[in-house]
DNA sequence: AAGACGAAAGTGGTTGA
DNA sequence: TCAACAACTTTCGTCTT
């Protein structure tokens, strides 16, 4: 096996591995680099000549659920079963089997058309298979518990993204998955949290740091910029500085005092563009970060350097 | 002229009575 | 269910480079 260093999208070299999945990730901007190394957690086969129904269900596996049946069908017998039962057993089971139809294609004609639009917007991310697998999990559970009524799908389908980017730590803001799937914010945010809250999904506080190293990438911002953001971050989190703030805002900051520092400057504008917050925003957790921790001294210094 | 700064008013969400 | 509240945004005027 080969080790990957530097990623064949981006070039960033914030490669993730994660081994349960078998993926390569690229946390600067989700580019799966390869996700067939090896099939870990599954130890299904193809034996000779078992019935595909016992074969199927022997593990459960494999089962996705970008798959709009999940590869697992149920149905309400076959014709052949007819033969055996009496008239009365009969009509009953049309009876079954009409409702099972109705109730089973409808779900299914959801979330058929639901994944389509789950794959176009995660693949116009770029994210990585992992996540989008999750988010179809979470939008399926959705379906099947009635949570899309009165929202339209693809607002729910947004909602399962977000949540599932959160999940996997490589969070996309709101204003990213809006952008592509052309739902507005608010809405998004509105069922991401009714889904999470009915399907009982906890989600971590995100962390800011993950934050930081894809909007780095997008000023291209250099790596020690970067590892001095993260750096400011932590010493932020630790003075307090974090808590009940918005995640990007303080990612934002950092990144800017940082490459202020290393002489990289960005201007307020182009953080706050590429961090989805504002000037203002920046602008104050910037002035929190300068009182807090001490960077006036490493601020001046490079001051002085430019003013040789 | 562009960027940085800060004040003031508005928005949407959370919380606690 | 409503009001208070905190975070964030929008807008705009002023200062700095």
């Amino acid at each position: 096996m080969y080790y990957i260093k530097k990623c064949p999208e981006c070039s960033g070299i914030n490669l993730f591995v994660n081994r349960e999945k078998g993926e390569v990730i690229c946390k600067d901007c989700g580019l799966v680099v390869e996700d067939k190394m090896v099939e870990f957690g599954q130890e299904w086969r193809e034996f000779e000549d078992d019935r595909r129904s016992d074969r199927v269900r022997r593990t459960g596996q494999p089962m996705t659920y970008t798959q709009f049946d999940q590869g697992l069908g149920t149905e309400v017998g076959q014709k052949a079963d007819l033969f055996a039962l009496g008239s009365k057993d009969r009509n009953k089971f049309f009876r079954l089997r009409k409702w099972q139809y109705r109730i089973s294609t409808a779900i299914e004609r959801n979330l058929k058309l639901a994944l389509a639009e789950l794959k176009r917007v995660s693949s116009y991310l770029k994210l990585p298979k992992s996540v989008e697998e999750e988010a179809a999990m979470i939008y399926t559970q959705a379906v099947q518990r009635g949570l899309v009524r009165g929202r339209s799908m693809e607002s729910v389908v947004s909602g399962a993204l977000y949540a599932a980017c959160r999940r996997h730590e490589v969070p996309r803001t709101l204003d990213e998955l809006s952008e592509a799937s052309g739902i507005e914010k608010k809405e998004i945010g509105r069922t991401y949290r009714f889904v999470t809250r009915e399907l009982g999904i906890t989600i971590l506080p995100s962390n800011p740091a993950d934050y930081i190293a894809r909007f780095a990438s997008s000023l291209k911002l250099t790596a020690e910029t970067q590892s001095k953001a993260v750096e400011i971050l932590e010493e932020a989190q630790h003075a307090e500085l974090t808590s009940g703030r918005g995640p990007t805002g303080i990612a934002a900051a950092s990144l800017y005092v940082s490459a202020l520092i290393h002489g990289e400057k960005r201007t307020q504008r182009e953080v706050a563009d590429v961090a989805g917050v504002t000037e203002v925003t920046i602008r104050n957790r910037y002035k929190e970060l300068l009182e807090k921790l001490d960077l006036d001294r490493e601020l001046k210094k490079i001051k002085k350097k430019i003013g040789k």
